[in-house]
DNA sequence: ACCCAGGCATTGG
DNA sequence: CCAATGCATGGG
């Protein structure tokens, strides 16, 4: 029993709900209650805890995958008195609904990429379906997780052997072309969120909504807003236009009246929309 | 046998 | 600049 305090509050059942919404995950794996990540080469288990969560094992170099995976990074507090001094009565319901709700972030920016190049277009079922078979094909096993498959893996590989797992050769050679291009991650992930958009977006396979969930789910830059997203977009007609249908550019235009807390508010609405009795 | 699903690039006006 | 088209799989 390694606890890893948390700062309050904290739900770890409401933080890890996205790994359970759309079947499993094998990059992150909910098994018996608990949350199972490979880091290093070693599976950590992230279980609930009084006070935060239970990590096994704790060191130096889990610690912070931990934390990344169960959101501690967000300024709740400061989303939560912003809520509370203004006059949203969607939001003042949902930090009541969803309190201690820490969106879980992706940990590695390659990954976090081809994630979501996996999710364009398709259902988020077919896009796990496709992607486990990648990690089973690309990624390395610890225990019960799979390491992700890394760059270098994925830029060895053929297109052909990425089409083998369901991917469309267009995205296949989307994948290939970022394991290929020898990015600076540390460079991107350091710059502006427009800054961002433009050199991610210049890269072929990558578009707006995919910089956006980029900057939203593994930077946690606050004012990320993937006003293209389906999801949200239909968590904003259903809370906001009384199931009307809405633009993107009128969803985007929202976003505004959310500032700056754009991206927990994206995040309250969809999880919002998904969990029952909200 | 359809149709849609948390996009994007390409092509043609 | 905007409209139309193809893409692969999973679920209804």
């Amino acid at each position: 029993m390694s606890l890893l305090r948390l700062p309050e509050p904290f739900d770890f059942e409401l933080s890890t709900e996205r790994f359970r919404a759309f079947g499993p995950d094998l990059a992150n794996l909910w098994h018996a209650g608990a949350l199972h990540r490979v880091a290093g080469g070693r599976e950590l288990r992230i279980g609930p805890s009084e006070g935060g969560v239970d990590v096994e094992p704790l060191d130096a170099e889990t610690e912070p995958v931990a934390l990344k995976l169960v959101g501690a990074e967000f300024d709740l507090d400061g989303f939560y008195a912003w809520v509370e001094a203004g006059s949203d009565p969607v939001l003042k319901r949902l930090v009541v609904a969803l309190r201690g709700f820490r969106p879980p972030l992706g940990l590695d920016p390659f990954e976090t990429l081809v994630t979501s190049i996996t999710a364009q277009q398709v259902s988020l079922f077919a896009a796990f379906a496709i992607r486990n078979r990648l990690i089973e094909r690309f990624g390395v096993r610890a225990v019960h997780a799979y390491a992700f498959p890394t760059e270098a893996a994925l830029a060895a590989a053929t297109a052909d052997e990425i089409v083998a797992t369901g991917f469309s050769w267009r995205k296949a050679e989307y994948v290939l072309g970022i394991a290929r291009a020898g990015l600076d991650w540390q460079r991107i992930t350091s710059l502006q969120d427009e800054e961002i958009h433009e050199e991610l977006e210049a890269i072929r396979g990558i578009g707006e909504w995919t910089v956006d969930w980029f900057l939203a789910r593994h930077l946690a830059r606050p004012r990320a807003w993937p006003a293209g997203d389906l999801g949200l977009r239909k968590a904003v007609e259903a809370f906001y236009a009384d199931g009307a249908t809405l633009t993107t550019p009128e969803v985007r235009a929202m976003g505004a009246r959310f500032e700056p807390f754009q991206n927990l508010t994206a995040h309250y609405l969809l999880t919002g929309l998904r969990v029952a009795g909200v």
